[in-house]
DNA sequence: GGCAGATAGTTGAAAATTCAACTATTATCT
DNA sequence: AGATAATAGTTGAATTTTCAACTATCTGCC
């Protein structure tokens, strides 16, 4: 029987992908922060108020905000912090839950994401959509799907 | 002629596709990292340690083990610094370019990259590699090489 | 040779992120 | 009800990362 301590490295074909997968993930989050800080906002940030806009009531409690962007809390309050200042985002009290916070969007930010949400697509379809066949990038988002499945119990 | 500043949005499947990358992405990165953290490297550190260890001689210079992890020259330089002084690596002029520096691993560095190497290793293949057909890891890891070429150009 | 511009790397301050400790509120259990 | 534990979010300090400015060396050109 096999020691249990024993481990399954990755064979060449696997750490070539593993490879190329780490260098373009890092490659791709630089060239679409940078694309969106040339107007002023960074893709945390991007992230959170697009999140915010598709919620009812463009509104979101920060924990469930933290959960869908994978950030910690921690990271969302601080952020949150700087969007208020900027004037695109509101904190207001949770009805029936008031430990609870709940971020609001401002129309000013709702203004300022359609402002840079144009930059953000182009980006994303010239950097990671366009870059393959329209099938191999259904391919790629089910494998992240199963990825995050698999992380998920995880970061609970 | 169409003009010139249409955005091309994304599709509801392309759309799709791309909330799960971004999701996984940064949830795989996570645990990665809190993985090793554990045991008390970053995940950063360890792509530098884990290059160093490839090549040549346990060495490189540092402009080129920035390119090579996709960090910024001066986040090399300020890691480098704080591995230094835990003594896994050290710093030598070039012969040659005594501009140039090179990052230079030492045994206490191989000792201790050994001694995670499995944990990142198994991590690797829990959340990503086993999770899904070998055929279609193969075909991620081709996507991802387009899409570091793509944006290799906007990096320089 | 010597000057202009490019390249390599570092530095320290500013900004962002993490971490542990903290307050406040809600849920659970008896 | 009252005690205890769990959850939500914030806070400020420590750590990490970014950014702009800087030194030093090399390259190409006259």
């Amino acid at each position: 029987m096999g020691s249990s301590d024993e481990t399954r490295w990755l064979d060449d074909d696997e750490q070539t992908a593993w490879r190329y997968y780490l260098r373009a993930s890092r490659a791709l989050e630089d060239v679409l922060d940078r694309d969106l800080m040339n107007r002023g906002m960074s893709l945390a940030e991007y992230e959170i108020l697009s999140m915010l806009s598709e919620a009812d009531g463009r509104r979101m409690r920060m924990s469930a905000l933290a959960d869908l962007v994978v950030q910690s809390r921690s990271r969302v309050t601080h952020t949150a912090t700087r969007m208020q200042r900027r004037g695109w985002v509101v904190r207001e009290r949770c009805t029936g839950d008031s430990r609870g916070v709940e971020l609001v969007l401002t129309d000013a930010g709702v203004a300022e994401l359609l402002a840079v949400a144009p930059v953000h697509a182009q980006g994303v379809r010239r950097y990671l959509v366009d870059v393959m066949p329209a099938q191999q990038f259904q391919v790629l988002g089910d494998a992240m799907r199963r990825v995050s499945e698999a992380c998920e119990p995880e970061l609970g």
